[in-house]
DNA sequence: AAACTATATAGCAGGATGGTTATTTAAAGG
DNA sequence: CCTTTAAATAACCATCCTGCTATATAGTTT
């Protein structure tokens, strides 16, 4: 069923409830990203990205696969609101100025020059 | 549109994202009540109800009138992510233990007797 | 108009949150 | 095997949250 102990959903909605972890997961949605690419987007810092990512993989948005250094970050939904909620983000948010630019700038990065700062 | 900027979304989001207030708007599926009412369901001060009620209302899920010295609330979600938040949240919590037991209270609650504390 | 009462607001304390910098960990490669 | 580097963790700080109690506000009733 869909059903889950109030106390999980509680656990989950904080972990989108916020406006960089909603910008990591609309960033997810047009591919997959290292941790260095999404701190260069939002423009914060890499240990908060990390922290970030760990909320929503606790949470169950994301999965991470590593490849080499890297490590990948994707959308992987595995409980109802999350599922709902990414089927949703888009069209609630879709053009959101910083939404619109994060967009912009996913188009330009490369996680080979990017990295080594 | 159901679009809106992320800033606003997030503060929506935020206001859901707590048991107690989970515990109110799933209340609120139910029938109108007053403040004295939920505080009396939720255990928890008049005045943290209050506090509550203040941003589910900011967040536009709920609306309340007066009648005599009753605040009476009830649900009118007015955004996208709250109307889709109302519609699935009974199938996401509907067996918790906690709403199981909210849901039992509130048949034996009577107002005039209630407060009044 | 004075007393009563439901709700709202103010102010405080403890704990969570999200940013930072510094450090640790682990895979790659010279 | 030593260096390099992406990511994770630790430690610190400012801010926010949510509970509380005390008080203010605004209708009702006598």
């Amino acid at each position: 069923m869909n059903n889950m102990p109030i106390k999980e959903l509680d656990k989950i909605i904080k972990a989108s409830a916020d406006i960089n972890r909603m910008r990591i997961l609309n960033m997810l949605m047009s591919k997959k990203m290292c941790v260095c690419e999404m701190a260069f987007v939002l423009g914060i810092s890499q240990p908060s990205v990390s922290r970030h990512l760990k909320k929503l993989k606790a949470a169950s948005f994301i999965e991470s696969e590593n490849e080499g250094l890297w490590t990948n970050y994707y959308l992987c939904p595995k409980n109802a609101y999350a599922k709902n909620f990414l089927s949703s983000l888009r069209e609630w948010i879709d053009s959101d100025k910083t939404i619109v630019q994060d967009a912009e700038k996913i188009k330009s990065v490369n996680r080979e020059k990017l990295c080594c700062l």
